[in-house]
DNA sequence: GGATTATGTATCGGGGCGATACATCGCGGT
DNA sequence: ACCGCGATGTATCGCCCCGATACATAATCC
C-alpha cells in the first residue's frame, strides 16, 4: 500500500523520506498517516526491488539561495523506468482488496492516474463490500438489540451511520463517473 | 487492546476462541474484528501473564441436549481474580491512548463498566484529538487546495465530514453523560 | 449421499505504528 | 551573546494486528 502511494507521489516528482511524508499527510488526510517506522523501510525495499533509486541530481537553486556546500543528509528518490511501470500494473490490476478500508483511500487518492473504468470498478467493489458489512451489522444487531447496553448499541448505530454515508457518497461518485464517461470516454478530470 | 475487550468479555461469562470472536464482532461492529491470528496468541499471552485460566467447569446442558460425552477440543477461557484486576485498572487508566481510532472504540465498547468520570475523560479526550486533526487537516488544505486534483480533494472533504460527525456525536454524548452525572452522580445507564 | 457451511483451534509472514535516538538549522526571547 | 525550541531530517526496534492458510468435525441443504 504504502508502496503505491510512494509510487505515486514520486511519479510527479523526486522526493526524500522528510517530503514524501509530508506529501502523505497532504495527500491522504485524516485518512492515514503512514509513520517513518513504515516509510524508511519501505523505501529501502523499493530501492533494492528496483522501482526507485537515488536521485544525485544537483538541483541548481534558482538564486539567492543559500549555498548549501557540500552537506550531504538529504536522500532524494526518484521513479525509475520500472516503478513507472510497477504503479501502472498496480492501478490497472486493483483486486478486490482495494475494497478495503486500508488500501481504497490510497487507491482513491491516485483517481486522477487511474482509467476511467477501473475507477468505476474500484467505486463499485467498495460499495458493495461496505453494503455486504453494513447487513451482517444490520441483522447481528437485530438479533442481539435486546441484550446490548445502551453504549454498544449507540457504537453499533454511529458505525451504521457512517457506513451508510460513505454508501451514499460512493453512489454519488458512481453516478458522476458514468455520466463523464458517457459524454467524453477519454477524459481525466483536473 | 485486544486484551481490554477479551477481559471485558469474559468478565461476562467464561468463553472458548470462537465464541469470543462473534462477541468481538457484535459488540464492535462495523469498527474491528480482530482476527483469529490476533485473538488465538493474545489469548495464549494472557493465560501466561495470569490474566485468564482454562474454565473445566464440566457445565451441565440443561436437558435434551446431545449427549457430549467426553470428546473435547473447546478450549473455555475464564477471567482469573487478577484478571478482574487488571480489567478494572486498564478501564481507569484511559490515558491519551485511548483517544486514538484504535482504542476509542473498544473502551467505548465496555463504557456501562468504567466510572462515569472517567467516560466523560475520554470522550472529551476523543474530541480534542478529533478537533486537533480536524484543524491539521483544514489548515493543510487551506494551504494546497489549488494544487490537489478534484479526487483528493473530495477525499479530504469527506473526510473531514466524517470527523465532523465525530466530533458532533462525542459532543452530544458529552453532553447526556453531564446530565446524568448531574442529576444522579452513581448510576450506569443499562 | 455428496457438497457446502458453520464450528473450532492454530500458525506464519508481512506490514504498519509509536517510541525512540540522534543530528542540524533557524528563529525568537532575554 | 546565548539558549532553547520547533522544524527538518534519517533511521531502527518491538509490538500488534491482519489475511491466508491448514486441518478437523458437526450440521444442513439439495
Amino acid at each position: 500500500m504504502l508502496e503505491l502511494a510512494v509510487l505515486g507521489l514520486l511519479h510527479e516528482s523526486p522526493l526524500h523520506g522528510y517530503e514524501l511524508r509530508q506529501r502523505l499527510k497532504a495527500t491522504l488526510g485524516s485518512f492515514r498517516a503512514f509513520s517513518y517506522g513504515s516509510l524508511y523501510p519501505t523505501l529501502r525495499r523499493m530501492k533494492e526491488s528496483g522501482w526507485i533509486a537515488e536521485d544525485e541530481g544537483d538541483a541548481e537553486v534558482v538564486a539567492g539561495a543559500p549555498a548549501l556546500t557540500g552537506k550531504r543528509g538529504k536522500v532524494v528518490y526518484k521513479l525509475t523506468a520500472e516503478g513507472k511501470e510497477r504503479f501502472t500494473e498496480l492501478l490497472a490490476e486493483a483486486g478486490p482488496a482495494s475494497w478495503e478500508d486500508e488500501q481504497f483511500g490510497v487507491h482513491f487518492a491516485f483517481f486522477a492516474k487511474t482509467a476511467p473504468e477501473v475507477r468505476v470498478r474500484i467505486l463499485e467493489g467498495r460499495r458493495a463490500r461496505l453494503e455486504e458489512r453494513r447487513e451482517g451489522v444490520r441483522t447481528s444487531l437485530a438479533r442481539t438489540r435486546e441484550r446490548l447496553d445502551s453504549y454498544t448499541l449507540q457504537l453499533q448505530e454511529h458505525g451504521l451511520e457512517s457506513v451508510d454515508r460513505e454508501v451514499r457518497w460512493l453512489s454519488e461518485l458512481i453516478e458522476t463517473e458514468r455520466n463523464s464517461i458517457r459524454s467524453n470516454p477519454s477524459t481525466n478530470p483536473l
